[in-house]
DNA sequence: CCGATTTTGACATTGCACTTGTCAAAATGA
DNA sequence: TCATTTTGACAAGTGCAATGTCAAAATCGG
């Protein structure tokens, strides 16, 4: 009974970590971005497009989980900049295939990299074991959550 | 060498999800708020000014790490519902002490209990020292995290 | 093949959660 | 006592979106 409490004001208290959590993983990403004209959305758009490869707008909204037309605005501008290139879409000429241009590819590279250092550094002190553990506590409550919002209450 | 590998990787995806966890996190606190007036941010002043007890508005702007001025704002609405109280401050005349008030107080608590049954469900999922586990590496990465915010790269 | 529905890009509007800046009164500290 | 800091109030601006609408194009059901 008393052990039931502490494992939910426990949760309680790793959940309300989320935003300083969020803060301070955007602050540190912003830090290596300063001199791209990149945002953090913007390198999260790349980052997609590195890792499952080529595909549509509308595919990367669903995939970053926000508004179809924002992405838009995101992707025109990065393609301005010239991260990203359009290729013309065999399943649908309105929709282009959006890709990474080399010079948006070695980027993106670069600053997967230098992110993958910071990690490494900061992974010193904990041990294979925790990080997996934390990292399946924390998918296990984001999808707890998700579950129960919009009903009960 | 595989094995900092997989720590690295592993810590980039738990630190990636912190902003989904947050829009979770706030979307299901969001449904307990419904038909209060009560913001997520404001539900926050409650709860601090629950555990910490009474306080000025600037000592709550330093515990949200948020701008005085905006914490003002949201005090004053909270105000004008009467969840909390003004009280003369004996150590600054112009820096009136918040409070509580009865009808406040029940609010936080109803919402808190709530809050926490929903945590208590999901911590059957979980045992015990995982979630220590858990929390234990998400204050270690916050940490460093913003020890590496402004330096380097 | 055809008509209805859906998808998509483009554009406009709006809202929220803040930040930044400024001011004057009051408080504090040297 | 006088310079500095703190505080509340107010104004303006910013970034990250959601929402709504339109028309062209694509897809789907028959």
């Amino acid at each position: 009974m008393h052990n039931v409490n502490m494992k939910a004001e426990q949760l309680h208290q790793l959940i309300w970590m989320s935003r300083p959590l969020m803060q301070a993983a955007e602050g540190c990403v912003e830090n290596g971005l300063t001199g791209t004209n990149l945002t953090v959305r913007m390198r999260a758009v790349l980052e997609i497009l590195h890792k499952y490869g080529e595909q549509t707008v509308p595919e990367l909204a669903a995939r970053l989980e926000i508004q179809r037309q924002y992405v838009q605005i995101m992707c025109n501008e990065t393609l301005t900049s010239g991260f990203i290139e359009q290729r013309p879409n065999p399943r649908h000429k309105r929709s282009p295939i959006l890709t990474l241009t080399n010079q948006g590819s070695a980027l993106i590279e670069d600053i997967l990299s230098k992110e993958m250092q910071i990690m490494q550094e900061m992974s010193e002190d904990l041990s294979t074991e925790d990080i997996a553990t934390a990292l399946k506590v924390i998918l296990s409550v984001v999808d707890g959550l998700k579950k129960r919002t919009g009903e009960r209450k």
